[in-house]
RNA sequence: GCCGCCGUAGCUCAGUGGUAGAGCGCGCCCUUGGUAAGGGCGAGGCCGAAAGUUCAAUUCUUUCCGGCGGCACCA
């Protein structure tokens, strides 16, 4: 006798060991119509496994959490299968299941094109329509070996011959198509549906080594129901009109060109973002205790040798001539920084000492890397060094959080993945120093209560590293705020302070960024925002639009007003209806209009419409001038610390 | 850097082996209109660059440059 209990809490008795398609069976016919698969204590697992001993179980229907899962995996078994079928010769290697849908990396000679996707989506729709019943078999691992490589799949020999010993072989028959795989999968390619869409055709490395050979993927998307993927294309569509570039275009921000690829042409919109959100930073730091400095862009490569970035960074420098030396352009800041502390005699009393800059970086990124403002060749770091003793990296690091996650909800930023990245195969100092390294920080991180995944092998060259993650309108993480930990290179370039026990040592180095760069970090925010500024952000604040132009001398007068108060001001004198006005200032995501005609000169007042509210407030110029006036305050990170 | 796609007016895009078109924007004129596009006229292009095929190339081929999507690399 079998106890099974169900999600409900009931339990049912089997006599002897049952699939889980006959258990759902039993329970309901039209539950076995619906399920998908079955979870077995929690696991996920085909619905012809058997259930043999007392466990709970629940049946996985499209209506489960789990079952999209099961489709976007199958989907790319149906792909494959698809592909295979299509363009015969073709090895299939793996295909996961990714956020939203699949991929599936193919060997071909041939390259794909653009016209194939839609011939591949052609022939899936098929498979869907054959049904054909998926059902999975355990091999021996040498026949399996020998019959992958027998039929011209090496990749997937190369899988099978990887495998941990213990590790059975699954191979899913589908039809008369094969694949290695853990599983599990669907009854049948019916259940997978038509709500799939193949959408992009990538390049991608065998192993993600790029010392492999390039393999062909083949993305897909894949839903539930039809309607969720309509919504994700939907989605994909709205996304697209937040892209900074394309901003940055309409809202005449910045550009790029050619001539200085990875290089950003700031306009002067663009630039009054800038400085609203560098004095902001300025602002929060010099409240937290920072210094602030400046430092040479270009620095002899003896400077970088010492440090180990000419060792360990070359390859990413820009490197310029004079008649005797190489010089570089820093790549990082710290360097210059140690120089500064070096400057006179510290004592344990002056640490720690937070030294910050907006530093000008360049790095020589490779041209396939370049993204807009997310990936640049030249960046500007909301940098910051802090030297301090060992025993102070905790206090440091917890301060240093807690500033950071003010800052971003003041930006508007609540979701941040925060990863530990620790030691990289290229890096600098002992193995016993990165145990310290890595340890601090840990303890740190951990002190400050912080949620995060590690991510090996991503650490500094100089010392492991908190990354903290921001997401672009299309879903994807970029690195903007770091914390990263550092025993070697105050020593390595000599820096030294006088302990409480009157020897020198040398500091603790913290480096640190919240934006990171402030290309990046302004990318990431035009696409948070959509262009829509908080009003202290908004590089115009105020349109004052005329109705006709005997409104026009009054006008001038409210803007000079407003801009005597500190807004920032443009008039709209020309000769166009209000309408037409008001639409163009709403596209270009003015926040705020102030509508004068007659009656507004004539009583000293101004009709303010807010964006995309339909209403508007008659208000006296004064009241007007200081309800903006104090909406337009950057945040100071106190509203943020109580919410 | 690697793979695929793309490169025509300021922007979004049509188009053709016989040197080009639309909408929006821009300029001028008419219109002075109260909250998301009033009307008319006009200017604007070495069809990414170079070589090749051809009587003839923006169109076909090759190479290069750049952009886009990924991969690899990274703030």
């Amino acid at each position: 006798m079998i106890t099974v209990t169900l999600p409900d809490g009931s339990t049912r008795h089997l006599q002897s060991p049952q699939s889980g398609a006959d258990f759902a069976a039993d329970i309901a016919k039209s539950l076995a119509k619906k399920a998908l698969a079955v979870k077995i204590n929690g696991e996920l697992r085909d619905l012809s496994t058997l259930i043999e001993s007392a466990c709970a179980v629940e049946i996985v229907t499209a209506d489960s959490a789990e079952a999209v899962e099961l489709i976007r995996h199958d989907a790319a078994h149906v792909m494959a299968e698809a592909v295979q079928e299509l363009f015969p010769g073709t090895q299939a290697t793996i295909g996961p299941v990714i956020e939203n849908g699949f991929f599936y990396d193919f060997a071909r000679d041939e390259p794909f094109h653009e016209a194939d996707l839609e011939k591949i989506e052609a022939r899936m729709k098929k498979i869907v329509d054959r049904n054909e019943p998926i059902t999975r078999e355990i091999w021996d691992r040498t026949q399996a070996i020998s019959y992958f490589e027998k039929i011209g799949e090496k990749y997937k020999a190369e899988i099978i011959s990887d495998l941990p010993a213990d590790e059975p072989v699954s191979i899913y028959r589908q039809g008369d198509w094969l694949d290695l795989c853990r599983g599990p999968h669907l009854p049948s390619t019916g259940k997978l549906g038509k709500a799939f869409k193949l959408t992009k055709l990538a390049g991608a490395y065998w192993r993600g080594d790029s010392k492999n050979a390039m393999l062909q993927r083949i993305y897909g998307t894949a839903w539930v129901t039809d309607k969720d993927l309509k919504a994700h294309l939907h989605m994909l569509e709205e996304a697209e009109k937040r892209d900074h570039r394309r901003l940055g275009r309409e809202m005449d921000l910045f550009h790029m060109q050619e001539e200085a690829q990875g290089m950003v042409f700031w306009h002067d919109k663009g630039w009054t973002l800038w400085r609203m959100l560098e004095n902001y930073i300025r602002e929060r730091i010099r409240a937290a205790g920072y210094t602030e400095v400046r430092t040479p862009i270009l620095i002899d490569r003896k400077l970088w040798e010492q440090s180990g970035h000419w060792e360990k960074f070359r390859e990413h420098m820009f490197t310029s001539e004079t008649e005797n030396d190489i010089f570089a352009l820093k790549p990082m800041n710290c360097p210059a920084h140690v120089q500064i502390f070096k400057q006179g005699i510290k004592s344990y009393r002056d640490l720690p000492l937070r030294m910050a800059e907006f530093g000008c970086c360049h790095r020589n990124e490779p041209s396939g890397a370049l993204h807009g403002l997310m990936r640049v060749r030249s960046m500007t770091q909301d940098d910051a060094h802090i030297f301090c003793e060992e025993n102070q990296i905790t206090q440091e690091t917890i301060s240093f959080i807690e500033l950071l996650q003010s800052v971003y909800a003041d930006l508007g930023f609540n979701e941040v993945k925060v990863m530990f990245a620790d030691r990289p195969d290229m890096r600098m100092g002992s193995d016993a120093v990165w145990d310290r390294a890595e340890g601090a920080l840990k303890t740190a991180v951990e002190a400050a209560g912080l949620d995060y995944e590690l991510s090996p092998g991503e650490g500094a060259f100089y010392g492991p590293k908190l990354e903290f993650h921001l997401r672009d309108a299309i879903g994807r993480d970029w690195q903007c705020g770091t914390l990263q930990v550092d025993f070697g290179t105050p020593g390595r370039l000599g820096a030294s302070y006088v302990g409480e026990d009157g020897a020198r040592h040398a500091p603790v180095m913290l480096h640190r960024a919240i934006l990171g760069s402030l290309e990046r970090f302004l990318g990431i925010l035009i696409e948070n925002y959509s262009g829509k500024f908080p009003l202290w952000l908004a590089p115009i604040q105020v349109v004052v639009a005329t109705i006709t132009s005997d409104a026009d001398e009054y006008a001038k007068s409210v803007a000079e007003d407003l801009k005597a108060k500190g807004l920032r001001v443009e008039t709209d004198l020309r000769n166009e209806k209000i309408n037409y006005k008001i639409r163009e200032h709403s596209v270009a995501k003015v926040p705020n209009m102030m509508v004068v005609g007659k009656r507004e000169a004539e009583e000293d007042t101004v009709c303010l419409r807010r964006l995309g509210v339909k209403d508007q407030q008659f208000l006296s110029l004064s009241d007007a001038a200081n309800l903006l006036q104090g909406e337009a305050r950057a945040p100071t990170g106190q509203l943020s610390k109580g919410e």
